[in-house]
DNA sequence: CTACCATCCTGGTTGC
DNA sequence: TGCAACCAGGATGGTA
């Protein structure tokens, strides 16, 4: 479920939280997620100082004392939960426990088990299996058109199934895959290729906002995803296109008029439609995106 | 290279 | 109401 602005907005709250505190106490109560859990992982978080708490693509890079990184992934189903103290029962699915020397809990819930975490040597992050592939940050300053358009260049596969591949750009994920296609104006089918010069400007300005929109609301929540305070983000009442299928977009409200709104009534259809590309769901407006 | 599929796992929703 | 099928924000690995 989380896509970049979410694991944006967990890294904010825990390191609000976290960030220069002393883990006084670790406990981990399954032996794997999606991968096995490192050796004798409880005793090494045990003791160590969180320095900084920071985001590569979808994954939380938290920096220990010890020349350490935690390296965590949410999967699709993971929640990174913190409270003042110990929580009066664990729910299901919470495998692992943090306790900082302040009291605050940090409890990592997953159910679905696609999340992962590893220890990994500081020195060694950017060279790590997951971390060593990824493209360019989309918020970071090097990511423009021409860099988007270089990526794109020769991929004769549909741009929706390109910029969700994580070497392409990193931390897109099929939500802002739809929202940012929408307002690039552009086709989910469009081949990757044709996607150049002013096609891919207006991509990575797409991209860009919406991500920056999307965190500054605190992320969508669709089904199970929280922040780390409990709330729910609340950029799902922003969706343009995401899970509407058979409404109007925003552009077709507003021509359409009525003070643009987007109900319907009787049996008026919109021009949102949903498509299935590479098993997943796409939503975008044929007459708006081309 | 590419497209497509299955896979990991659980839980909520839908449809009969 | 009950139950089974289907679907879900991710990522990988295999096949053709």
């Amino acid at each position: 479920m989380p896509e970049l602005p979410e694991v944006e907005t967990v890294c904010r709250g825990l390191a609000l939280r976290l960030e220069g505190r002393r883990i006084a106490a670790a406990e981990q109560r399954r032996a794997d997620l999606r991968f096995p859990l490192p050796d004798r992982f409880a005793a090494r978080l045990r003791g160590r100082r969180v320095v900084s708490i920071g985001r590569r693509a979808k994954y939380i890079v938290m920096r220990l004392d010890d020349g350490w990184v935690l390296l965590c992934h949410l999967g699709m189903s993971g929640r990174m939960l913190l409270s003042d103290g110990p929580p009066a029962e664990y729910e299901p699915h919470d495998h692992v426990i943090l306790t900082a020397e302040d009291g605050t809990v940090l409890r990592f819930n997953d159910a679905r088990r696609f999340g992962m975490m590893d220890l990994v040597r500081e020195g060694e992050l950017e060279s790590h299996k997951l971390i060593a592939g990824l493209g360019p940050e989309p918020l970071g300053n090097a990511f423009n058109g021409p860099m988007l358009a270089a990526a794109l260049a020769g991929k004769r596969t549909p741009i929706k199934a390109a910029i969700l591949d994580q070497r392409v750009v990193a931390g897109v994920g099929n939500i802002y895959a739809s929202e940012s296609l929408y307002h690039a104006g552009l086709s989910p089918r469009r081949l990757a290729y044709t996607v150049q010069g002013e096609r891919a400007e207006r991509l990575a300005a797409a991209i860009r906002d919406v991500l920056t929109q999307a965190i500054a609301a605190g992320g969508s929540s669709l089904r199970d995803y929280v922040q780390t305070s409990g709330e729910l983000g609340y950029f799902q009442h922003s969706w343009a296109v995401y899970e509407r299928e058979g409404e109007r977009c925003p552009a077709c409200a507003a021509e359409a008029g009525n003070g643009g709104a987007k109900r319907l009534t009787g049996h008026a259809k919109g021009c949102i439609r949903r498509i299935v590309q590479s098993g997943r769901s796409t939503f975008y407006c044929p007459r708006r995106q081309r």
